[in-house]
DNA sequence: ATGTGC
């Protein structure tokens, strides 16, 4: 048997780009890695692994906790990690879904070419960077009292409907049409509605961006045709999440769950895992703020990619619906669902070659799915892809760093089988924030970015650019690589920026 | 990610 070492951890080949720590002393189930050999170098040189081995620690934890090609460290639980625990017998918790509740990315599509824009990139980039708001604190798009913000914590994107910041394809074109019905704002406490109501419509700081981006390559025809996408195409990519108010919530759940579950904390390896019980009036209210957080980064996101169209409007002197600015999708990668899936396919399903039946023990249960720093990729045919795609699969969008580009890809037939449904969602770190400011500076990364490549980046902070370099995320086209080999989210199409805006 | 720590 194949085998790799990395930092006291033992990892047993299953098949290609399926790895498996197997189940042994306080883990109630393996844990799997989803990567090629090049991958595995990157992810086994600081915690993640220790974090991932650490999550098969909670309970109700089912078939196996995955960490995806582009995983990480992050808070307890890895950054490219999923993990489906029992909804009635399991758990539920904050650090599985992150402190961005809602981080997420939406593509917006349009009928201009790289030509139309060309010679533009200056103008169009200063007027994105003095419309959308960005970087660290307050200033949002909308300012809100506290029934608006209440208003949006419960009904999402309808809510932007409702006040002409939205029309009806928006929130058919995103994951469970840009509104969480669990959503409860009376579960999200002041301090973070506070945070909150001064940032509806702000992209935030770190990785998040708002770039224009030209289609370099349509892999797939069919998929693509179905997308709407083509190559030379101009699109827009916006990544942020729910801000002050998400990462407040996060926290004042986690100091809770700590205080109030002490007993399950004292089972768990790692304090920064803290779980709720299934059932437990935390694991409810938990679960009711978390989906008005998500609730909120929906509408975050719908404002901004509105207040885009604007400005395109006014730099190309068209209207949006003549430029078909139309929203392909939007993906959440940092969330929990209540979501059915046939328990024991994935553990069996590496295991057909060996002649066992492997729908033996399948049985069909609810579970709290966590993805954290992973999108949902459900396959062609699934009901909750939106009818517009339902024939070819969900449209999973990963956004690569600055100077790479991105991908958009379809949700893979395997992927219920072997990830609950899941695949990857970015590039991934290669190196912590402090270590890229020792690597980077911000204004050498930006002149080179436009000088061999013809990438207009403006930010409101150097550093952030040092932090983000190209050079500080590994390679999107690998990650892409190893998804679209085990067949959970399929190449369609990739991208490469043309300007870019953040925090 | 984040009014860049609890």
């Amino acid at each position: 048997m194949t085998t790799y070492d990395a930092n006291g951890v033992t990892l047993e080949q299953v098949r290609e780009y399926v790895w498996e720590i197997p189940q042994d002393g306080e883990m109630r189930v393996p844990a799997r890695v989803l990567a090629s050999e090049s991958l595995l170098d990157e992810i086994s040189d600081d915690k993640t692994l220790e974090q991932l081995r650490n999550t098969t620690h909670l309970p109700g934890i089912t078939d196996y906790a995955i960490c995806m090609p582009d995983g990480h460290q992050g808070y307890g639980f890895p950054v490219g990690g999923v993990g489906a625990m029992d909804a009635e017998n399991g758990c539920i918790s904050p650090g599985a879904v992150g402190y961005d509740i809602n981080c997420g990315v939406r593509m917006m599509t349009t009928n201009l070419t790289y030509d139309d824009v060309q010679g533009h990139e200056r103008e169009l980039v200063d007027s994105l960077f003095a419309n959308v708001p960005s970087g660290l604190g307050g200033g949002g798009i909308v300012e809100a009292g506290i029934d608006t913000i209440d208003e949006i914590l419960a009904r999402g994107v309808d809510w932007a409907l409702e006040h002409d910041y939205a029309v009806e394809d928006d929130l058919r074109h995103c994951e469970d049409e840009g509104v969480r019905e669990e959503a409860d704002p009376a579960a999200v406490s002041q301090k973070a509605k506070d945070r909150g109501k001064n940032q509806i419509g702000s992209l935030g700081s770190g990785n998040h961006f708002l770039e224009v981006q030209r289609v370099t390559d349509v892999f797939d025809d069919e998929v693509g045709a179905a997308f709407g996408l083509t190559e030379d195409q101009i699109v827009v990519l916006i990544h942020c999440g729910s801000r002050g108010l998400g990462h407040q919530t996060c926290n004042d759940y986690l100091r809770k769950i700590e205080q109030h579950h002490q007993g399950l904390l004292n089972q768990l390896p790692d304090k920064e895992l803290a779980a709720a019980p299934a059932g437990s009036q935390l694991a409810e209210e938990y679960y009711a703020a978390m989906n008005a957080a998500i609730n909120f980064a929906w509408v975050n996101r719908q404002l901004i990619m509105h207040r885009s169209r604007e400005v395109f409007e006014r730099v190309f002197d068209r209207s949006w619906q003549d430029m078909e600015m139309e929203l392909l999708y939007d993906v959440a990668h940092n969330i929990a669902k209540k979501e059915t899936h046939t328990i024991g396919a994935a553990a069996h399903s590496a295991d057909v070659a060996s002649g066992a039946d492997p729908r033996a023990d399948e049985t069909e249960r609810e579970l709290y799915v966590h993805r954290k720093g992973a999108t949902r990729a459900f396959p062609a045919g699934h009901p909750e892809v939106p009818a517009a795609y339902r024939d070819v699969g969900q449209p999973v969008i990963i956004p690569g760093s600055m100077g790479a580009g991105s991908y958009v890809l379809r949700g893979g037939e395997a992927s219920m089988d072997l990830t609950f449904g899941s695949t990857a969602h970015g590039a991934g770190r290669l190196m912590s924030r402090t270590q890229a400011k020792d690597e980077y500076w911000g204004g050498d990364v930006q002149e080179e970015l436009e000088a061999d490549h013809q990438i207009y980046v403006k930010a409101q902070s150097g550093a952030t650019v040092a932090e983000e370099a190209p050079g500080v995320y590994k390679d999107v086209d690998e990650v892409v690589r190893v998804s679209d080999a085990l067949g959970i989210g399929d190449k369609v199409a990739r991208t490469f920026p043309v300007c870019n805006i953040k925090g």
